[in-house]
DNA sequence: TGTACATCAGTGAACGCGCGTTCACTGATGTAC
DNA sequence: TGTACATCAGTGAACGCGCGTTCACTGATGTAC
């Protein structure tokens, strides 16, 4: 039956936080939208009420993810102790809580080897997501009193991104727990 | 019809190899099984005379794929100028002719998000692949006539996946070839 | 403020498609004598 | 070396399942008067 416009708001909102933890616990192939619903717990028929497909709702769902991301981040360096800035934000994204966490954790980690076979919408919300965080990690040099030029925020993000990655992707945790730390001592 | 033993090992290498680039190339859930048996030039169901199931011959196809990309980097590093060795393989691995061709490429970095949605098997392939590269990195620095701990050997890892797999994620050509190079010009 | 009606959020079943897997069959290969 | 038979690599159709999407329907919400 119809629902109040604020109620169908929040059921939009709440099928989108749905989709971004499925999308990032288990990447994109393994996010169907009837479990997306139902986490958000609908049936699946109201799905196209509110998304005109699944690469929408997808689409939407990184873009989620990825302001919380950074903003979490931000919280974070905000947080942190005078001139520790980007090093509180740099060994917060390589725990083993946050390889362990996918589902809260970095779109970028979770959907790097999605990203390449999704349509035009979705690569173009990755690459937003990796701007927000290069600007990010500028933002918490700046913080630091530090400047650090883009080719360096690059660097430092592909190697936080490839950490967590293979450290997601071994079955051998104490391997992934060196890798981690290998690129924390890096920085 | 039946075969001759040497033409049944001849076609079991043949899907092998084309499910190895159909893997590296659209990612796991982008290869099906009919697809590798038609790119081999055979029809589907002879699939289950060669191999238990799909999981079975992606785990294999991994582990070629793996095997064939530090052969590969070993004679990159043999051919390389005296001292270089080390140098040549990254610089190789950071092009952005490696970027547009995963499906000859390194397969840590085409299957990265892949394998933690995999079964077992995939991921013990996936670490011994990590370890073979770990070894490739150190064995190239050794000719150079120095030494690489392994903390350093896996920091230059991460950052090597992580740039590859973010250059081919994002729809943005420019900041594709920028991430590569600061990759570079880090080690 | 009340009333009548149009709208539309959400339901749950159904459809079509692709995919992994199975199966009966074919006929060349390999083997036993 | 030759022959008869068992084996089995490969074929191509079929099955079952999950998934994205559609659709007729329901009944509360929003709107027009």
């Amino acid at each position: 039956m119809r629902r109040s416009r604020a109620d169908a708001a929040e059921t939009r909102r709440k099928v989108v936080r749905a989709a971004s933890e499925l999308l990032r616990a288990r990447g994109r192939d393994g996010v169907s939208v009837a479990d997306a619903m139902a986490t958000a717990g609908m049936t699946p028929g109201g799905f196209y009420k509110h998304f005109a497909d699944k690469d929408a709702l997808l689409e939407e769902s990184f873009d989620s993810a990825s302001n919380d991301s950074v903003v979490r981040g931000r919280r974070a360096a905000e947080a942190a102790p005078r001139g520790r800035a980007l090093r509180t934000i740099v060994r917060a994204y390589l725990t083993m809580a946050h390889r362990d966490d996918a589902a809260h954790g970095c779109p970028l980690a979770a959907c790097v080897s999605d990203a390449p076979h999704a349509g035009k919408g979705f690569r173009r919300a990755f690459t937003a997501g990796i701007l927000r965080m290069l600007d990010g990690i500028t933002e918490a040099a700046v913080r630091d009193g530090r400047h650090l030029g883009r080719p360096q925020a690059m660097a430092l993000l592909a190697s936080l991104v490839g950490a967590v990655t293979l450290a997601r992707a071994t079955d051998d945790d104490a391997l992934a727990a060196q890798l981690l730390e290998a690129v924390a001592d890096l920085w």
